[in-house]
RNA sequence: UGGGGCGUCGCCAAGUGGCUAAGGCAACGGGUUUUGAUCCCGUCAUUCGGAGGUUCGAGUCCUCCCGCCCCAGCCA
């Protein structure tokens, strides 16, 4: 087997494991319920996850919902639709970091009574001040020294909902001069009167961030605390509450690099912009990197863990090719997916040796590799349907050019005979409304006798017996391969052809009762899936995953 | 200009002082093929951000320099 060099975590946990400093590895995924996973999130839900597996341990499924204004239940029941649906099994409940609020703010009293925080009158611009910059140090809060009785009573009075907004918080006692600034005596608690999503109206107050983040991990006993880099300078901060509270185990936050892939955008606020200005048709639309837009896309759980998997766990912040995402998406459709012909750009072509009513019925792999995949039927009469784009009247095509039907030359029409084009019916424009050809008799699955090249293979459909369906084609949704770098505005990168809505195409009829779940290679054109919105018992409407590979320059 | 990180092929990346700098993606050649797909074979870093130094030996250790990312929310 190849064996994938461990990254700096697994050696951690090996580490941590062998030197008996952890006995049963415990990992959690905590999204806030604020909005809906992506592409990014996948990195990071496989490696604690699959983390947890690996060394025989537990991961936890904990929402990190102590900011009402941003938070929904409809976000939380989302979420773990997208993780149960990438394949993996949370340990035991769903967590909720609101679980934990009453022991929160029981550690906040004890800090206060430690002389380690203290209630804070001053107003937010006043703590920005009073904060300092990067360069300069802060100065202390007046209100630093005020007796802990006082803070205790105060504090109480937040909880209960006695204190506007912005009027106090409560703050960690540490250091107004560290360089680092997350150390300048951090928030606590703030106050906020609005209802929670869990708690309703229970609470006034609600943690922040790096106030809960550390102790909710020790609360579940997570042994490592998997972030991303820019976290990595709130790890002081972290250790500082663990080592002063009276937490029930010890956690250890490591970060890694974040998934970045170019040609998109992964940060929640971009992805909500583009849903809430209408730039797409919400968050599940097949161009989104959400997990929800993959999976409408007709993207599999499989091709996103293994592109995840061969994603290195570093603390490199690089962006990787969307090229590698686009491998891992062709190498598992490619073994699972079904094949089938739809014509997109249908030209109609009359087999003159074919008589008028005759209907012969044809059989073809459903997987040209995988025989146990088993076959399908295919109709075929003297009408019959071929791509616009794979006839033309230019004999002077090389073959090597152009592997298609040239008018007076043959092809063979995929799983069925070789056909010539022997002439062309026109438009009033002058263009081809139909071709003229025949079928070489005796060439479904042999070949035509020497003098007869065909140049190429080419799929059709019975224009008797196929189903008439729409096919949307998805290009990027950028143009540019880092959109809103420097100063621009992301929006102004959006690709304007991203979706490109094709009526009238013929697929194959077997698709009429085929399963809509499956997904589908469509022969020489890509990958499709059936949109689970537009879709329509009559008439489906199938997204195209991605394209095939195109190797050839024309 | 403070602090925290990171710099190895176009992209991702292994490498934890000692055989000839893994591997994947992309690209480019060639072969097979009733999908211009798949598959197969081959090519693709005398060099590791730069300059010094230590060492018999350095991508790996030291020094200085350069570049990029993150931090001044009562967001996470």
């Amino acid at each position: 087997m190849d064996t994938k060099p461990e990254n700096f975590i697994q050696q951690i946990i090996r580490t941590d494991l062998e030197e008996g400093r952890v006995h049963r590895v415990v990992t959690r995924f905590p999204p806030e319920p604020n909005g809906y996973l992506h592409i990014g999130h996948a990195k990071s839900i496989c490696l604690n996850f699959g983390l947890a597996e690996q060394f025989g341990g537990a991961c936890n499924l904990r929402f990190d919902d102590t900011n009402p204004e941003k938070e929904e239940d409809a976000y939380v029941r989302a979420i773990e639709a997208d993780v149960r649906w990438l394949g993996f099994q949370w340990d035991g409940a769903v967590r909720f970091a609101s679980d934990y609020f009453g022991r929160l703010y029981e550690w906040a009293r004890y800090l206060v009574e430690q002389d380690k925080a203290y209630v804070c009158e001053l107003s937010a611009e006043q703590t920005r001040e009073y904060r300092g910059t990067l360069t300069e140090p802060g100065r202390d809060s007046p209100y630093r020294d005020r007796p802990a009785a006082e803070s205790l009573d105060l504090l109480e009075q937040m909880r209960r909902g006695e204190i506007e907004e912005g009027r106090m918080v409560l703050r960690a006692k540490i250091d107004m001069s560290a360089p680092n600034m997350n150390l300048r005596d951090p928030v606590l608690y703030r106050v906020k009167r609005v209802p929670h999503h869990r708690t309703g109206d229970e609470w006034n107050i609600y943690p922040s961030y790096d106030f809960a983040h550390g102790q909710e991990d020790a609360i579940e006993g997570v042994t490592h605390s998997i972030c991303t880099l820019e976290f990595e300078d709130h790890r002081p901060l972290y250790d500082w509450f663990i080592d002063n509270l009276p937490v029930p185990s010890r956690p250890r936050q490591y970060e890694f690099g974040r998934l970045n892939l170019n040609y998109t955008v992964t940060s929640k606020r971009r992805l909500k912009r583009l849903v809430d200005e209408n730039h797409v048709d919400g968050w599940d639309d097949p161009r989104m990197p959400t997990l929800s837009g993959l999976r409408r896309r007709g993207v599999t759980p499989a091709a996103i863990r293994n592109f995840c998997d061969s994603l290195a766990v570093a603390k490199t912040d690089g962006t990787v090719d969307m090229a590698q995402f686009e491998h891992f998406i062709r190498e598992d459709l490619n073994t699972s997916a079904h094949r089938a012909m739809c014509v997109l750009d249908p030209l109609p072509v009359e087999l003159v040796n074919v008589p008028e009513g005759q209907v012969e019925t044809l059989r073809a792999p459903n997987h040209p590799q995988r025989q146990e995949l088993g076959h399908r039927e295919l109709p075929f009469s003297r009408h019959i349907y071929i791509d616009r784009g794979d006839f033309s009247e230019d004999t002077s095509l090389s073959r090597k050019k152009f592997k298609r039907l040239v008018l007076g030359e043959w092809v063979r029409l995929r799983a069925a005979y070789v056909i010539r084009a022997l002439d062309v019916v026109r438009g009033d424009g002058g263009e081809p409304v139909k071709v003229i050809a025949e079928i070489v008799p005796g060439t479904v699955g042999e070949n035509p006798p020497e003098d007869i090249r065909p140049r190429g293979v080419i799929h059709w459909v019975s224009a008797d017996d196929c189903l008439d369906c729409e096919i949307r084609l998805y290009d990027r949704l950028f143009k540019t391969p880092s959109p809103g770098a420097g100063d621009s505005d992301f929006l102004e990168a959006i690709n304007p052809d991203s979706l490109k809505v094709l009526t009238g195409c013929k697929a194959e009829a077997g698709l009429r009762a085929g399963d809509p779940a499956h997904h589908f290679q469509f022969e020489r054109e890509g990958y499709f899936y059936a949109d689970s919105r537009h879709s329509t018992a009559d008439k489906p409407v199938f997204n195209q995953t991605i394209g095939l590979r195109e190797t050839w320059t024309q």
